[in-house]
DNA sequence: GTTGGCACTCAGTAGAGTGGAGTGCCAAAC
DNA sequence: GTTTGGCACTCCACTCTACTGAGTGCCAAC
């Protein structure tokens, strides 16, 4: 997978890092990663896989340094890694991450009790991914621009209110309130529903007009007219995927200025944003993006992770993590690549009627 | 409206405070709000509604100090309100406290403009309360106990897959997927719909009880079967209300600890704690919880404050304000109060549908 | 090319000194 | 007797200084 990310820093390297800088900066990142405090080199010399002395660790931090993969907070503290660091760090991964046994174990109960619409399931597994990772968890359910409409109709609630509503074949159910300017009579509704049903039933909801009915008498018709424009309506307010947000509070704890977490947590309540920023991360081929790499300003301190959820191989949604570039990546990328690929299956099988193998068969 | 909260704090006034003491109290109380650093008597003294000198404010703070409303960091330090004192200052409160005119035309301007769903309108009314006063907002939306099953009906997803759809008087659409054992007849579907509107509507959801169907084909009654159980299953996992939070973002700049910007935001993140929450203060038959008064120890530096929603008046869901015991109780308690009585007669028109004053017909 | 030695740099900490905001007290004024 | 100005006192917040130690860069020796 070549490097995707197009920075523009002016020290690049110019040929790839020989085997004992890698190892010298994947010695950085997981000792930074794991006390947060800058790597000196005597931490990186007496840690696994560099075989050398401090001082040599020292020139050869000197050249990572010059090469942009570290950066010195000030002469005379050890080395951090620089957003380019991370990205050589998870490029050349050798091996490719896994779950603890607790994690694992957590990751099978949950799919094999979590129960009931995919909205509650995407919703709860979102809080897991969270928990999992301790970062916020971002999931994002399905689009619903190629579902089908399998039913359509319009229900009294109250003798000049209705509401129109529209199954689709995703099982999402999609409604709109109806004022009308004359009492529903039953005999009208029946008549629009069936209206509504022949027009809409297996288009798409973007495949939705509104249009004048013909041959009805004049009340059902106007029901039908409002009804028409109702489902036009929700096509057009497009209510977009909706997005599942867990574990928001880890932000606080990821960053030491409260400006930075005000801004992140700000960012994510932009649900739209959110949506944005992980298909952007997906389109460009990447399942991390790290610092400014995925151009948003206001999470320029944050990595994200994201795993696409494939339905029948269809993208069909996709799970994030957001938390601080100074994360355990092979870890986070784990549990999204595991947790999206059981949301992937648990999916594809209820759409088939199969069982999932995650759920035990109900007697 | 007597003080309805039972604090247990040693100090207590024998007596009510008089004139002059409550005037500094207010005078503490408003410039702390203002400021955030401690209020000295020369600053109470300078303002206006004490007309003495900075001495006489001393002697008082002292007292006020010794009955619980102040408090002091450190000696040569200025006084801060404690909750008593900020308890004291709401229960007190002359005028009923208004918004800016920016603010009202803000709200009048939402109002307005905003189309769609309960939901939709709730979820974004969290977003309005939280952009007029700075905190974090939340908007409870009624609960469904009560609401009555205006039609019923199941649909066929796939071949062995099928939609169970209740949709409430409320306009609420309750759903739960059902996976069968062999394929869905047209026929049967039909059989099963008409069963399960013959059965339901007019019910409320927790009055639906699974009960075996009679006089149907074997296929048909399979479905009813699974479907029934399918909607009281609805029922029982009893989904709470709908909870809308908006501008948890705020948190981060309300409080100065991290540690206390994520447990509270950690709180927020379970919903139904904060419908408790809400619910607990609105059955106290106070307005305002501060400090430690509600009893939920992760916001026990942060003040409530909660304005029912009344449909016709009936209790029908609740806002509320989130931030920490240094907050503009005028202005917030107005902003929950306007939001909520105009989100109640929103509701209430819709209901009629009569058109709300608020909203111009459209042509 | 690698290493130990060494001088150097600089954040962080601790301690001393200072300024100032604010208090508590008291005697005089009202 | 209530209020007030005066005054000594307290203590935080800030600054300055010195010191420590982690960690570097360089260099000569291996």
């Amino acid at each position: 997978m070549p490097r995707a990310h197009n920075s523009s820093g002016p020290p690049r390297p110019s040929e790839e890092l020989d085997g004992r800088r890698a190892a010298i900066l994947d010695a950085v990142v997981a000792e930074y990663v794991e006390t947060a405090q800058p790597v000196g080199s005597a931490a990186v010399a007496r840690s696994a896989g560099v075989g050398v002395s401090p001082a040599t660790v020292r020139a050869e931090m000197v050249a990572l340094e010059r090469e942009g993969y570290l950066t010195q907070p000030h002469t005379s503290a050890g080395r951090i890694p620089t957003d380019l660091g991370y990205r050589f760090f998870v490029d050349h991964l050798s091996e490719p991450g896994v779950l603890g046994p607790t994690q694992r174990s957590q990751v099978a109960r949950f799919f094999s009790q979590v129960r009931g619409e995919m909205e509650e399931v995407l919703e709860r597994t979102s809080a897991l991914l969270a928990e999992l990772t301790s970062h916020a968890a971002v999931v994002v359910g399905p689009s619903h621009d190629t579902a089908r409409i399998v039913s359509a109709q319009v229900v009294r609630l109250a003798s000049r209110v209705g509401l129109v509503i529209a199954v689709l074949d995703d099982g999402a159910v999609e409604k709109a309130t109806v004022e009308f300017d004359d009492d529903l009579a039953d005999e009208s509704l029946s008549v629009a529903s069936a209206a509504l049903a022949e027009r809409f039933v297996g288009l798409a909801l973007r495949e939705v007009r509104a249009e004048e009915p013909i041959g009805l008498d004049p009340l059902s018709a106007s029901i039908v007219t409002r009804s028409l424009e109702a489902v036009a309506s929700i096509a057009e307010r497009r209510e977009p995927e909706h997005v599942f947000i867990g574990g928001s509070s880890r932000i606080a704890s990821s960053f030491d200025a409260v400006e930075t977490v005000r801004s992140v947590l700000a960012t994510l309540e932009q649900q739209l944003v959110v949506v944005h920023l992980l298909n952007d991360v997906l389109d460009s081929g990447l399942s991390v993006a790290i610092g400014g790499e995925h151009g948003y300003e206001p999470l320029a301190s944050c990595a994200v992770i994201v795993a696409p959820i494939a339905i029948e191989g269809a993208p069909s949604g996709v799970v994030g993590i957001l938390g601080p570039t100074r994360m355990n990546y092979p870890e986070a990328m784990a549990a999204a690549e595991v947790v999206s690929s059981k949301l992937s299956r648990r999916f594809a099988s209820v759409r088939h009627g199969e069982s999932d193998p995650d759920e035990p068969r109900r007697g």
